[in-house]
DNA sequence: ATTAGCACTCACATCAATAGAGTGCTAAAA
DNA sequence: TTTTAGCACTCTATTGATGTGAGTGCTAAT
């Protein structure tokens, strides 16, 4: 039994009304809402073999029909067509909100999120472009008290990470100038995995006999490095996910993700430059039932790239949000690479 | 009708009990679980009593007492006690917690939100030391792309702000140099209010002929000041709230108040040092019933000072949460004074 | 291949009856 | 005067019976 032209449209007709009404569509609803031109008893014959083919399913017997995962599956994978391109007057908006963002990486990423899930009306997530192999382009260490000074690290991408330490002396200029040309002769450019003891030791030698004074400052730098390294992760709009009753149950297991959001970074793998589409209970662990997650990556330059993913139910918006999310995607790279440029 | 000794004590044992089960104590299980040396007869009496007084109330009229808010405000005004100093395991345990912190201020607040929310089982909001008149002690301008720059603010509490922007030519060092210089020259110390066309005209003159070019980077220097006078503020734990039916109708309202932190810290005013102690519906806005807000300032040296604060239902475990948020913000203090010294 | 018709299923709302928890009041006891 | 036993009363929550309606699957006619 294969997936017919009439039953392609009326897997989409089902998955549309779904969405707006959010309950069960009978063989009846879909027959008047929507011209068929075909009567509801063979609306219920189709319907009949698309819930045999696991694209359907029923909430109890006397109820209309639901998508399943593998439905929607289908549906985005199949049906959805490819994204229509954003009318410009959507493009001039969305390039008018992306404007107000900060120029740092980080802010940026941060606002991006809060703007488009208010947009939106979903959650949204966003990582700051991180890459593992090249990540400090240059150090700074600039004094912030008497025993304490704040160490910067210049991402690759732009970016400023900074870290507060505290030695056990006072501090004076000549102090923290060796310690920056030690880190930016020792440590520019290296990638994270290949920090070793070795390293380490040149690192402290470098510094003449007293170089372990300084280790806190040195143990800062290592630390931005591992952070530069590792994306940071922002999650807004949380309170979108609350509109939809399917998601209330799960909602403990969301708001918990978001306590933990690497975990929620490794739920996410878009491939390339595609857009993702996962549902909820696709992942192996965590299992959310109606949950959706469109996600893809975003270009900023220098071989570095973020991730910018929509949280909302499995009955999204697909047509609005896969353009705006994409559109956007692209502004944050552009936003990025600007910086580094 | 005043609240005799006996009153009180029967005030004490229904909120801890309600703390306990968290469903409406009615007559009979308060003399067994509770030997009041009374029966039960005797405390409906007093019961209708404290009801006529406000302090209790009945859902309906076949159900036991729960305490109103002004019944937990009675509760903590006058029978909680002073707080109990906290055993030294307990502070022990809370030092350990705290050492693993960032030195950072704005990572040490964020720090703290989480870990004593883990801690408590309620949500814990902070904001980090902030001061309106003195703000940023130090400038610093660095290098980041061909056309960009990272303006450094360093505040009086010893936290580092940092904001990146673009001008439209190619910087060298003598321009980041001398637009440190000219930023340390005429903004450092300066009070926010203090700022006016005046002082900025002064700035961009200081900087000779072409000073205007450099306009991207020095208001991004404005812009970090009017950050270092504004606190950051951070909410964790969310998830805790979840465990509470009597939080679960507002919990929209809860989860918009986290997407707007600024009102939250609208609705806290702790005094000098004391912890206050509010509840949900006795904010002018925004009201949320069951709701109990417990904050106080924790003083960072510079006379800065910051917000901690646990967010929970009102029968929360006083007993235990004030020491410890008492004993963590002293904790907080101490470090960030350190950092600042 | 389509469709009208129909018996069937099942969630949901309504209603009545019941049990149980807790109260307030009265009158007796301390 | 204070305390307490006793009791009628109120109201919620639960249970079970009943009816309604939406939606289905199947059969037979088109």
């Amino acid at each position: 039994m294969a997936m017919d032209d009439r039953k392609q449209r009326i897997m989409m007709a089902i998955v549309s009304l779904y969405s707006a009404e959010g309950e069960p569509v009978g063989s009846n609803l879909l027959s008047r809402h929507f011209d068929m031109a075909v009567s509801s008893a063979t609306l219920r014959n189709e319907m009949a073999a698309l819930t045999r083919l696991g694209l359907l399913e029923q909430p109890h017997t006397s109820a209309g029909r639901v998508p399943t995962t593998k439905g929607y599956r289908y549906y985005v994978d199949n049906l959805l067509g490819d994204p229509t391109a954003l009318p410009k007057t959507d493009r001039e908006a969305l390039d008018e909100l992306f404007q107000k963002l900060d120029y740092d990486p980080e802010k940026m990423a941060q606002g991006a999120a809060k703007v488009l899930s208010d947009l939106l009306g979903y959650a949204v997530l966003t990582t700051t472009p991180r890459a593992k192999d090249i990540s400090v382009a240059h150090f700074e260490v600039v004094q912030v008290g008497r025993h304490t000074a704040a160490v910067l690290a210049v991402t690759a991408a732009g970016g400023v990470l900074t870290r507060v330490a505290k030695v056990d002396f006072e501090l004076e200029d000549s102090d923290t100038a060796a310690v920056a040309s030690a880190l930016n002769k020792h440590l520019r450019f290296v990638a994270e995995p290949d920090i070793n003891t070795t390293l380490v030791r040149t690192l402290v030698d470098s510094l003449g006999a007293g170089g372990s004074r300084y280790w806190p400052l040195l143990s800062a730098a290592l630390t931005l490095m591992s952070q530069a390294g590792t994306p940071n992760l922002y999650f807004e709009g949380m309170q979108y996910l609350l509109h939809w009753p399917e998601l209330e149950t799960n909602l403990r297991t969301l708001l918990e993700l978001t306590a933990n959001p690497e975990r929620v970074e490794g739920m996410l793998h878009p491939r390339g430059d595609q857009t993702s589409i996962m549902f909820g209970d696709e992942f192996p662990e965590h299992q959310i039932p109606g949950l959706c997650i469109i996600s893809r990556h975003y270009l900023a330059g220098g071989g570095q790239s973020g991730i910018i993913a929509v949280m909302g139910p499995a009955r999204m918006r697909y047509r609005e949000v896969i353009p705006k999310l994409e559109y956007f995607s692209t502004l944050l790279g552009k936003g990025m690479s600007g910086v580094g440029a």
